[in-house]
DNA sequence: CTGTTAGCGCTTTCAG
DNA sequence: CTGAAAGCGCTAACAG
């Protein structure tokens, strides 16, 4: 059997009749008779004749495929803000095509004129953490291609954006341990080109003034990734400290992994000797003995969400050059590592 | 500025040549003066034109994408993989749709027939764990469509096939926790449908017979899927038997991890008591305490072999029956959880 | 109600 | 070396 490729023209000539009725017949056109609708219909099934895309793509210079553009695909983060997308995308018949910029901004720019190339029909981006040039997204802006900018913020470029109130978040998870008792209270940031980054660590710093607690520079640590072996080194740094914290708020639940994990190794008492609090809530977080403390983000409704603006965009009739920018709500969840 | 739609006309005409003339021009065809060339390529740089990939599509039936089907992508098993599928596959100027099955034959059949109408130029796949029937998978290759299945195996299905040798992974580690001295060893499988559950249920009790160990069905348990909170249930099964085991070899790292929780938590020492290992060395396996055990995969490797495989059927000429099947080496990673 | 025509952007014979 | 023409599969005016 080859691969079936039934045409258009395929089943009007074996029924005598022209490529466009045939089309009319195919899709509820009013000017239509019963009588040719149906044997078109019931030969177009015999066949199974399946419309070319393809064709379809290139006549009407679309291609019911979207671009998402992430810093990586396999963190549960991620990989679960991709999954609200899918999830409501697919059921209108869009696909879409992924590109990992690896924290690149090379590789992010490079996947976006790659994505441009095959005429997705809009983007949904998550910059990279080294990104400071915004001139691939204002490019695609300037090209009138819809875009969505979701979870980290490109200040500077007028896009629907979708975020999560993470400073919110980070200040229900510092004030949390302040009331719990904590005084010396470090945070292990991430890279200050995250907008993400820089609002947890605001946050922070306001959550200790509120508290009339001194902002220490020596509590405030950065590191260089999300992995839990991104968070060792700080974590041992803050463990040398003359006055070692009682709690440490780190930028997320890897880098608290890795920080639960020195200080364990350490025999520091968790909580008791030092409170640990992450952000994410990673599927892991809540086996580790003690279970993590962390800050929930409604990923999968932020993925959800911004493929909805985006669509909404993409379906537009006109250009509408109204901007949107939601902001979600994370959930502070206690557990073990906190009291 | 709107979306630049330099075609190859518009240069075309803008040199008083022909299209066709400019097509040759761009693509190094031999039969064209040097001077035109010049100038096209020249007004095309200035033009910033860029080939329109839709009308090459329909013109050559070829879409330069590949569509890849997974279970889910949330675990870092898969999404390394795909990582490995899509540093293959970039590079060579294809880029790949993501379809997930979440372990529903059903959805599994409907993202193929998605692929299938967006005109993919080839399959990855790795099935459902409810996936018996193959009828979807057959059709692929009745096409004459590209297809390599890739980690679990569909008996029966003529197609080129990607492996880890679990079979020697799981033998490994059972002979490794028999060595250091369990004699009542446990094993929580994977559903049997999938063909990796069954062979590291096979390597489980060949290890046990080659040591003349008595395979004891009250110590084999089965689990509904691979995140901690699946090896929940089961471990609490076997903490409740008569002879409670002292060792277990679980699936995979995510109900390893679960196992370990609730053995910790009835204060039962690992090991001492009970030796625990896993399988897939997820990254966070190394941040419990104790560190788990457990048997490395070539994930990244596994996604960038089964590509290039892929990538070579579609590349081929002409139609090539030759069917390859591929076995890569997985790592017992001895750590903590067992001696 | 139906057929004809044109065209989406490109490549590829086939003639010059 | 270059142009004209055809066609990939489909839709959408425009005529009947």
């Amino acid at each position: 059997m080859k691969r079936s490729n039934t045409t258009i023209t395929d089943i009007a000539e074996k029924l005598g009749v022209s490529p466009s009725t045939v089309s009319r017949a195919l899709h509820d056109h009013p000017a239509i008779s019963d009588k040719t609708k149906k044997a078109v219909v019931r030969l177009a099934r015999k066949l199974d004749y399946q419309p070319n895309l393809l064709a379809l793509n290139l006549l009407q210079k679309k291609t019911n495929t979207i671009g998402v553009v992430v810093p990586e695909i396999t963190s549960y983060f991620f990989s679960s803000i991709i999954n609200g997308i899918q999830d409501l995308v697919n059921p209108m018949g869009v696909n879409m095509v992924i590109g990992q910029s690896n924290e690149s901004y090379k590789e992010e720019k490079k996947i976006i004129q790659t994505f441009r190339a095959i005429n997705v029909d809009g983007f949904l981006i998550s910059p990279s953490s080294k990104t400071k040039k915004f001139d691939h997204l204002l490019a695609i802006k300037e090209n009138n291609i819809p875009l969505v900018i979701f979870d980290r913020d490109c200040e500077g470029v007028e896009a629907d954006k979708v975020f999560v109130d993470e400073y919110s978040g980070a200040f229900q998870a510092v004030e949390h341990l302040i009331k719990t008792g904590c005084r010396r209270i470090a945070h292990i940031a991430g890279p200050p080109t995250l907008s993400t980054a820089r609002h947890r660590l605001k946050a922070y710093k306001n959550a200790l003034e509120k508290h009339k607690i001194k902002v220490d520079d020596d509590y405030i640590l950065t590191c260089k990734g999300f992995t839990p072996k991104h968070g060792i080194a700080p974590t041992k740094q803050l463990l040398g400290l003359e006055k070692c914290p009682d709690a440490i708020f780190a930028i997320n639940d890897g880098v608290a992994i890795g920080a639960m994990y020195v200080i364990k190794e350490a025999g520091v008492k968790i909580p008791g000797q030092i409170s640990i609090i992450g952000f994410d809530d990673d599927p892991h977080s809540s086996y580790f003995k003690p279970s993590l403390s962390t800050v929930w983000q409604p990923t999968y409704e932020m993925g959800m969400l911004s493929a909805r603006l985006l669509m909404k965009k993409v379906n537009a009739k006109s250009h509408d050059p109204k901007i949107r920018v939601e902001s979600l709500f994370p959930e502070l969840i206690i557990r073990g590592s906190s009291f």
